[in-house]
DNA sequence: TAATTAAATGCAACATTGTTGCACTTGGAA
DNA sequence: TTCCAAGTGCAACAATGTTGCATTTAATTA
């Protein structure tokens, strides 16, 4: 706990309960988090008072948020690579649709990603499948 | 616009003048159409209508979508490999951030996206950059 | 340790996107 | 022309997200 308010001062940020509630969460949650579950791990909390938390973690680079579709919006930490400055990752998002965790995770090999004559300054990549947890379980069963 | 009716007929689809207009404006946008665009240019039509019309043309494959972070839903037409049994798209949706068109490109050659131990279904990636129109504007003006 | 203040929070009000139920209307086929 | 499943409009609702303003508090400093 003590970390994660270092953490926050480095950003110039006050280390506030809100603050340290959302990134202890953020943290320990098993996957990104998606924001209902914020929402519902810090009721006490007013809902303003989430949504600009998680503007200021955002934009100092302390966690990153991704999607799919329309449908809820994900939290994770982020790596140190991320500061105010701007965002650096190199992983992608995965959603599994057997245990629904949404995790980040690192490609095989770093793909090429260019289109003739384009100027590519940012790549998201988020993928949709069957996590490695969830094929163990599904040929152990058979 | 005769077109348009028997496509829509095709997929047991009533030619309606919501999805008429809807599909024609798509299919006539320069790039991909923000659901605001959508949205103003059929203003006499109930918003229910819109979704619900939208909805039924994602679900067959006559027009898909995409999103750039929390920002607007962008949908465009689908190629001829879609159908209401599923989406197949091998493009990448692409946003510039001088122009602001969203449009779907195909990449110099198709990425190996793999994650050891993962079964991947789907592959979404997301571009933003500069497009080819813009840089050379930004070239001839140099 | 107390005072200070910029930053953070809570509250109220608002805007947008998206959904559902139900009554009414209409496209397309018989 | 008739018919009816499919489509539309309306009302009500829910969730996400933002802004302005008054109040509170974390961290500095005296």
């Amino acid at each position: 706990m003590e970390e994660l308010k270092d953490l926050l001062n480095q950003r110039n940020l006050k280390a506030t309960p809100a603050r340290l509630q959302i990134l202890s969460l953020v943290q320990n949650y098993d996957g990104a988090v998606p924001f209902g579950e914020i929402q519902s791990h810090l009721g006490e909390l007013d809902r303003t008072t989430i949504f600009r938390t998680i503007n200021a973690l955002l934009q100092n680079g302390l966690i990153h948020k991704t999607q799919f579709g329309n449908a809820e919006t994900y939290f994770a930490m982020c790596p140190k690579t991320c500061s105010e400055q701007g965002h650096q990752h190199q992983h992608v998002h995965f959603k599994c649709t057997n245990c629904e965790v949404v995790s980040c995770e690192d490609l095989s090999s770093n793909p090429r990603i260019e289109i003739p004559n384009f100027q590519i300054d940012k790549v998201d990549i988020i993928l949709t499948g069957v996590c490695n947890r969830c094929l163990v379980v599904q040929v152990s069963v058979n």
